[in-house]
DNA sequence: GTCTATAATTTGATAGAC
DNA sequence: GTCTATCAAATTATAGAC
């Protein structure tokens, strides 16, 4: 299985990392190597398109475990409210855990090249878009109408991105816990009645 | 007045401008000082302590002024909800008309740093922080209790933020617009009975 | 495919003349 | 206070041996 990780698997891994804590402009790549305990040369082997086609790559990756990670904590919930609410709860406490370092994977990288790489923009677009439809499908399935189900899919995304942003910056998990509250309340609003 | 712009004062506002679009590691002192058209010198001599402490000036004065932009927008409106979705709606004009560039002028900074610089870490609380409280005082005006008009600034300011990012990111007006209605919504919910 | 050495450029920062 | 020349270090990237 993956009891040995590959040179390119550890590099991506690790420069999804550094990515996350970082950001992409501020990791170098000698960084990353040494981070992946890879020869440098390794890098430009795999990744012929340089820091640019990793950081992509990187994106993809990274933003398809995360869409897992939050889908691994939503579907055991025993309804769309509580699921909800616990994908903020958890990332709360994964956050403060994580001395306030682990928050979403690709969102710093998204701001910093949105006006300057459009390879890594448009990475950034489909992840998201991915994330919106996974949301989306579980409001429908819980009997939301489509328009609907595609606006608070984009509100509690905002919610949770626009968290994060002010729990790094404050230390604090305040924002995420009351994003949660809000985004469960206005799921439970939608619902058709019982 | 401000007809002529202090060597300083240009090298504050250039340095937003890029900070804004391209991040805080992505931007060099050089092109900063190119782009204020101020010798390479007068940054050092105007901020001893280089680019951090350019970057935390900048956070402050950048996000003071963005406070009196939504202030401006916010308060000429006719009640709280309809101010709420203007701030909304006129970021996501602006934003568009920007081409995608010109969203939240800290927010990029506060991710990129925020394991990394405390000083300017502290800066991007600070200026959030006033943010909320501003937002809290409106909301509070209209006769809201103190404690649900805080959760509604961490919210409608998530919101905002969270909604910035995904706009950037698929260049479209969609989750601003989406975020702006629950956030109205959210704070006619919380108003007293007429 | 792995790894090292190095190229070419840019980074943040300083010294010192004016 | 203004401006230029320059530094040491770090940056991305390449060449080429193994």
């Amino acid at each position: 299985m993956s009891s040995t990780p590959t040179t390119k698997e550890r590099i991506v891994i690790a420069s999804a990392e550094l990515f996350r804590r970082q950001g992409y402009t501020g990791t170098g790549v000698k960084q990353i190597v040494a981070a992946a305990q890879a020869p440098f040369g390794s890098l430009y082997h795999h990744f012929p398109g340089g820091k640019e086609q990793l950081g992509e790559q990187v994106i993809r990756i990274a933003g398809g475990m995360y869409g897992e990670l939050v889908s691994a904590v939503f579907d055991p919930a025993p309804d769309v409210v509580t699921g909800t609410e616990q994908v903020f709860t958890l990332a709360a406490q994964h956050l403060a855990e994580s001395d306030y370092a682990d928050a979403c994977p690709i969102a710093t990288i998204a701001l910093e090249i949105a006006s300057s790489s459009e390879p890594m923009r448009i990475a950034t677009a489909e992840v998201f878009e991915g994330w919106l439809e996974k949301l989306a499908s579980r409001f429908t399935a819980a009997g939301i109408d489509p328009a609907t189900a595609r606006t608070l899919a984009l509100t509690t995304l905002s919610l949770l991105e626009g968290a994060f942003v002010l729990c790094r910056a404050a230390r604090t998990t305040e924002a995420l816990l009351a994003a949660g509250t809000q985004a469960a309340a206005a799921v439970r609003a939608a619902l058709p009645e019982a």
